[in-house]
DNA sequence: TTCATTTATTGAACTTGTTCAATGTTTTTG
DNA sequence: CAAAAACATTGAACAAGTTCAATAAATGAA
């Protein structure tokens, strides 16, 4: 069952195969329903998660109540609020599932165990952050450069599988952008084939 | 001469004293003048900085030729291009000096030698990484959800110091709107008050 | 100091994106 | 299946931000 998640974690370091299923039997299976939230506003976020099915979202609410989207998550990404996580303190984040959704949750204990007992592990999450930063490094540029239309098609582009998934009021809200003006963006597309 | 490098490390995590002196013997002091470039798109980044002086921008050029701004380094922030560095790849960033400055560089052999014979420097980066990639999901967050009037006032007021170092022009690149709006906001702050 | 270069300001016309309200479509759920 | 709820589309009026061009101010180098 944790099978998904050893590929996944063989993929940025090489790891022992001892070392591999240790960690990896420090992970709680947890299955959540569709409109159920992993994370609330104001919790503190107790868990890193790695997705083994189904879809979350990771987002923000906004002083007017607008939602953004940091991230969305499908089978093999991995989901927490990394602020909340690590420096205990209360998250400004909600995660919710999209679809039915099976997750594989280590604790801050188990964690830091993990950390303290089994030497790669810190290599692992060193690399393992730094990517993601990475890709989030692209993003920034990406939004301060490009418009509504061209971020858009980059989304579907790059995404194509969250594509299907996603409702456009999804989409939208991690494009910044008001759902509205997407639908206009989508209709323009539409002609232009 | 690494005495302000050594605090700065010592912010993150504890280490001896002979972790982190032998630590920071591995980094070379360069001086670099105004408008010189420490990196160029298309280059390796070779190096992993610390400033210790003066102030650096780390931009991109997008195909229409306009800059957007990542971040800026003063005294006691770290700069490089990570995706450039840990990949060996080609950087798509510029890495400029705005004012005559002094880095401290560590090479990727040294750095790599770090991780293998300094046991808690693995640690120090991962913990270094998942801030600077909580503060750019901050940074994200309120790209999607402010208008540039805000994002504008929050500059100035987590950054004094830089805004008083930068011109309207590097802000603007920041912010990821035209100079000459950001001039128009400026006028209209000015008169409110 | 002076001339050239870079930076900042301003206005007018334009483009991109928002808001609101109305309508139609799809999905969920009892 | 029917009703309700959520989602998507469209248009019109508006707001936010860009572009271009002209001018002023500040800075830098000879």
């Amino acid at each position: 069952m944790t099978e998904i998640l050893k590929q996944n974690l063989s993929k940025h370091i090489s790891l022992s195969d001892k070392e591999l299923t240790d960690f990896c039997s420090l992970f709680q299976k947890k299955t959540i329903k569709k409109k159920e939230f992993l994370l609330r506003e104001g919790e503190i976020c107790k868990f890193e998660g790695f997705v083994t099915k189904g879809l979350l979202r990771v987002f923000h609410i906004d002083t007017n109540g607008f939602e953004q989207v940091l991230y969305f998550a499908i089978e093999n990404w991995w989901i927490t609020d990394i602020d909340s996580f690590t420096n205990e303190i209360p998250s400004q984040l909600f995660i919710e599932a999209l679809e039915d959704s099976e997750v594989l949750l280590i604790s801050k204990k188990d964690k830091e165990f993990a950390y303290a007992n089994l030497p790669e592990i810190e290599k692992l999450f060193r690399v393992m952050t730094q990517k993601t930063h990475v890709a989030l490094q692209r993003r920034m540029i990406d939004n301060l450069s490009k418009t509504a239309d061209q971020r858009y098609l980059d989304f579907i582009e790059k995404y194509p599988q969250l594509n299907q998934r996603l409702t456009s009021l999804q989409i939208a809200a991690y494009l910044g952008i008001s759902h509205e003006f997407l639908s206009k963006i989508r209709k323009k597309i539409s002609m232009k084939k």
